[in-house]
DNA sequence: AAACAACCGGATGAATTTCCTCCACTTGTA
DNA sequence: TACAAGTGGAGGAAATTCATCCGGTTGTTT
């Protein structure tokens, strides 16, 4: 592959992820095209359907969340508050909501046989962390890790600008509010 | 109004209501008149655009959320644990998730006064009733009235048919744990 | 620097979707 | 029974999205 069109690949990766969060699974593919500055020809010459595009999205944000959790568990042994913290703010950061939201269509029935081995294994690490968090009495027993990704992916769902103008620390307050409602 | 128009009517609001909320504000218009065992024709005579029949439904909303408020408020007094908890899963059940988000684009713009008074009024009595929350200790002091709505907005948006079935119990669990986060 | 293969953009026509009006027909009510 | 109120859904217009095709450009290799 050349250098150049190996860009423009990326390039595309990227803008999908951002429309994606921004404006649900069902964006005009143009559209995404057009924001990662190439021509509609070589979206579809790099992925041969919607489909495609989106497993690639969703394997990107789960290798996002893979690499937050192997952090937090190198350091939850010796400082696990801040671990714990660092780690819930880092999978606020990754917009979760927004791609939950849009990936979910193809998260249920195209989802390709690598996404979902990703996903196994993105769970099992938030488990594993999730285990530390436990025994170090910062979460409550009875949350799973399932539960735990979904309620992060809820508070980061997506506001209209009016929402976000009316109460701009909505989300930093939803973060403080889950959090405190997590511990034992 | 002839009595069967009125009765027609009545069904075009409800299936409004429903399909706004599980499919987004761009439902097919069709569609609504379709649930509603209508013509289109009969839709367009009752209302003259999407944003009229947004505002219909909004109103609805805010009116069931006033009733809600005004029933906790009668009885926070006496039992206070009691009334809260009945208070905030009756606003569970009103599926706000699904249709703040749907009608946010109008709530913004094209919003009609009316609706914009009965929401006006509405957040009083979540105020109100927030306020006495506060007084009888179950909610920390830093909660604003619109902050705690749309905390169970977030919570009450609607999952794609996968995660229901594979977290099915989601819904009580995120209550629980924003619950536990609000209070003081 | 030349030559080739890889790669590109965007115009384009087909296909789909949604809108919303029009009018011949049906139904409630006085 | 008669009439005004009300109805349904066909259908043309408009907008959107899809996905291909090909003349032209650009990176890379020697």
């Amino acid at each position: 592959m050349r250098s150049d069109a190996a860009k423009r690949r990326e390039a595309l990766v990227r803008e999908a992820r951002r429309l994606f969060a921004a404006h649900g699974s069902d964006v005009a593919l143009e559209s995404i095209a057009d924001a990662a500055g190439v021509g509609i020809a070589t979206l579809y010459r790099n992925f041969d359907s919607r489909a495609a595009l989106a497993d690639e999205v969703a394997s990107a944000i789960l290798s996002d969340m893979q690499r937050a959790a192997a952090a937090a568990l190198e350091t939850i042994g010796s400082t696990p508050e801040t671990a714990w913290l660092t780690y819930v703010h880092r999978l606020v950061e990754l917009d979760l909501g927004a791609l939950s939201a849009a990936l979910a269509d193809f998260v249920t029935s195209e989802m390709s046989g690598t996404v979902r081995e990703a996903q196994e294994i993105t769970l099992d690490g938030v488990e594993k962390l999730l285990a530390a968090a436990k025994s170090s009495g910062l979460v409550r027993p009875d949350l799973g890790a399932l539960e735990f990704v979904l309620a992060i992916g809820m508070i980061t769902r997506p506001h209209p600008e009016a929402i976000r103008a009316a109460a701009p620390n909505l989300v930093p307050q939803l973060v403080s509010i889950v959090l405190a409602g997590m511990r034992p």
